[in-house]
DNA sequence: TTGATATCATTTGCATACGAATGAATTTGC
DNA sequence: GCAAATTCATTCGTATGCAAATGATATCAA
């Protein structure tokens, strides 16, 4: 392709701008292809638990037992998603469920000893995640980006 | 709990960093959320068609017609993902299936009439659902977000 | 108090997303 | 030119993710 074809393109990406809807350079896209990355990282740290079910055991050491549906808005997850990881946390054993004395609706979920563990033993993992992560940007863009970033969250 | 706690926690944290490990400050999270954002602002626009529907026919219109494999790599979805999303769109009439003359191996996807007219009426609302991804962040933030985000992505 | 609303949890249905296994066809390496 | 390796596509199994509908319980308001 020619200069000359080139300079055709910019002038008419100014004016008609179909002509250059570009996919890649879309920011949900992209955004779709960096998370795809980060779970990738994930699972070669570790390999059998997934970043949800991840999500759940830290949030609970956090937080202590709660109900399910409250667990599910802290780590933002619908209802019917947040029940599907729970669920199996439960069958591993990870997790224990009871009902709630007072108000009968709700499901508390708490860590089980052995998912306690497995938290606190994974916890050095995740922090190498993000780190492995955030690898192609320097501290400066670290920072950066985090902040941009919690703003589009 | 007392102050005293408070402090004791706070000195703790300067040592042993397993006490700090905060779930929602994680990029992964963080990114996850961001992604879930952006999918539910596309829904709002797009109702009857997912992000990766719209990828898949986006791509087509700028490359043409390919490998139902090679359309995978480009949008970036493995090839169990992209069988289905293509089989979906088929099933609606816009994209249509043809075997590769040559080699046997390949199915060929492509557009059609009606497809293209459909990528061709969404382009301009995809672009309003970029904007609006990015619409917490300054002209000056965008780009260096987005900058950040390539890189890592 | 009771009727309307709201909340919590579950279920169903659909759509990604990916690892692993399989089979068909092609390309490579010797 | 042929065996080995690779590529393309499909299928299966598992795990999010969310909308919508449902049932049980709790709260609010007249």
């Amino acid at each position: 392709m020619s200069d000359g074809d080139n300079l055709l393109k910019l002038v008419e990406a100014e004016e008609a701008d179909d002509q250059d809807y570009l996919l890649q350079e879309q920011v949900g896209f992209i955004l779709r292809k960096a998370h795809q990355r980060h779970v990738s990282i994930f699972a070669a740290h570790i390999g059998d638990l997934t970043p949800p079910q991840f999500a759940a055991l830290a949030k609970l050491r956090d937080v202590g037992e709660t109900s399910q549906n409250q667990l599910g808005t802290l780590i933002a997850m619908d209802a019917a998603t947040v029940k599907g990881v729970i669920d199996r946390l439960k069958a591993r054993g990870l997790v224990e469920l009871s009902k709630h004395e007072v108000d009968k609706r709700r499901l508390l979920v708490n860590l089980t000893a052995e998912g306690r563990d497995a938290i606190e033993r994974l916890i050095p993992l995740a922090r190498e995640i993000t780190r492995e992560t955030l690898a192609p940007l320097s501290a400066k863009e670290i920072a950066t980006f985090m902040k941009l970033l919690a703003k589009l969250a």
